[in-house]
DNA sequence: TTGTAGGCGTTATCAC
DNA sequence: GTGATAACGCCTACAA
């Protein structure tokens, strides 16, 4: 019915059906305003017998466009903040008619980073947004010398569009409200150390207690990599020094909810012995006891607006001027966040 | 340096600077040892020096071949289930040097679902996995009609290539492990009712229950949809209820661990009062208090898995018949299951 | 408004 | 082993 044989439908066949030219059938699809209503309603009618479906090989290599962008991820994000960003994107470039290939590069290797940059060389990618701040080399090229729109998300990178959020003054906020809590001493648990966020995190988290004066104590634990593991085994260590501090800012919720299980479990109450913050605002954060309180990014529009970056980016004539956009988090503060216990320096 | 313009090489470009022909070109780079050692070496120098890449699109149009998969999700996986699987997709993916489109099909829309279809039929796309049980209908074709190998991942499509666990047995296997622990009252809380897993699940525990003989309980939950909402909803349901179930079986370990923070609240005792058992294994369910028992799956696995039921059906010549692979999920029981309390029934 | 025809960049089939 | 050359299926000047 549909094909004459089994193989499939090209333009030349529509055309036949219609008794129109094939130049017509490309533009009652393309552009139905150029052509006769007439005519339009019969090639509509033979690409529904026919079942026609334009190759995308074939356009892509006259158009040079392949309505494609290549979203690049690395491992180290929480799942619960990455998925959501994802549907964010997903949300915003299916709307315009995009389509999303992934890559991972928790590998690093040197035959994932040739693919990369053979695949922003090959014309199979219309643009990129980065969720991860690797940047492949291979063969002495960069993901960046193809000169297609880039977009960096929750970072940024050199030469890309960025999407950002105002993590540092909320990192600020969040311990000025500590500070108001009565809470002297901090214990801060990172990420790792050249990941763009942490050093973002820590560098806004140390400024501040620079200029918030003496007297005041900033712990930086070892190690870090955003896991709920870490948020464990540093609690571990918490649990094995002098426990100076009243408050513990994590990196990540989900570090904040491996310590908070973990130091509860050594019966150090929450928050009244020790206070704790997450960072990220997932929704295991509503699910632990106490509720974490946290600083809550707006994940899913984090994914969108870099979307719009990017698709803006492709659509101008010009290479555009690297832009940049922040988006605005929340703190939350709930039931893991609460007066600093009193201890020997009650006067 | 690298191009003369700043078009990008093409093959006629290297052939001419190595000073042979494009098929010559063509050869060293597809097969290299159809071509003597000394033009190889030329070739390759003329490529690194101009920088070339082959142009995807043109070559895809010759072979027919997109070296580029579809991965179909639906929002109701809980994140850190999906994000697992999809490493284990992109981990196998990418070593056979496969790209990655993911869609997802959240909305049901029309419009998404004549892409998808589309996709299927333009060419871009050598085979699909599913993650999802939505079957895209647009112009009245589905998404089967493309003729394509599609691999449906923990769900059984018919027509597809089914990549499984053993969720069924285990769920038995749990349950009498309850009654095991003298439990005699099951309280169930769902998934969606037309959902796959929820079907299999639910009716292994039916008809265990069934098989067990009299003197049993068990009670589905209303509603459903594997999320901590909905699980701390049902337990909000349970406290109202006449709280006959001793032992509560969840569809997820999100509906489980909403289910667990919510009753303790209220001050029910985990495991003394209540036995919470949750599926899938995510890591959180070793961080809440009590650690959450659950059924693992193997979640990584399944996503390699599919990918190389895919991957060989693709390179299969004639189109093999539907397969069916199933992996096995672990039992764990820990702290939020233990013995049924003791109640009147006790002689 | 419609049709003709050239070319997008590869691969593969032939001859040599 | 290597080189012409003809597709692959579509879009788009350009001409009618």
């Amino acid at each position: 019915m549909d094909v004459k044989d089994n193989r499939a439908a090209r333009i030349g066949d529509v055309a036949r059906e219609a008794g129109v030219s094939t130049a017509t059938v490309s533009r009652a699809l393309a552009s139905p305003e150029q052509v006769r209503p007439e005519l339009r309603a019969r090639v509509r009618a033979a690409v529904a017998k026919l079942g026609y479906t334009p190759n995308a090989a074939a356009r892509q290599l006259r158009v040079k466009r392949s309505r494609t962008v290549l979203v690049v991820t690395r491992k180290r994000w929480s799942a619960p903040f990455f998925a959501e960003v994802l549907r964010g994107l997903d949300a915003e470039l299916s709307a315009a008619g995009y389509a999303m290939v992934l890559a991972n590069m928790d590998s690093e290797g040197q035959d994932r980073s040739r693919q990369l940059v053979d695949m922003m060389f090959s014309g199979t990618i219309d643009g990129a947004v980065f969720l991860s701040d690797f940047v492949a080399v291979a063969d002495g090229r960069s993901v960046f010398d193809a000169g297609l729109p880039l977009v960096s998300l929750c970072a940024a990178m050199e030469g890309t569009h960025a999407v950002l959020t105002d993590e540092d003054v909320c990192m600020e906020r969040a311990l000025h409200q500590l500070f108001a809590l009565g809470h002297r001493d901090i214990l801060y648990l990172p990420g790792p150390a050249e990941n763009y966020n942490e050093i973002v995190r820590w560098g806004a988290l140390a400024r501040a207690f620079e200029a918030a004066g003496p007297g005041l104590g900033l712990t930086r634990a070892e190690g870090g990599d955003f896991s709920l593991d870490y948020g464990a085994a540093a609690a571990r260590a918490f649990l094995a020094s002098e426990r100076r501090a009243t408050a513990v800012m994590a990196v990540s919720d989900e570090s904040a909810i491996g310590f908070l299980n973990t130091v509860q479990d050594a019966g150090i109450g929450v928050p009244d012995d020790l206070s704790v913050l997450g960072f990220d605002g997932i929704e295991f954060a509503d699910f632990c006891r106490p509720t974490l309180s946290t600083i809550r990014q707006p994940r899913f529009e984090l994914g969108r607006t870099g979307a719009r970056v990017l698709l803006a980016a492709i659509d101008a004539d010009a290479p555009p001027a690297p832009t940049r956009h922040v988006l605005h988090n929340i703190l939350d503060l709930r039931g893991s966040t609460g007066p600093a216990p009193r201890r020997l320096e009650t006067s």
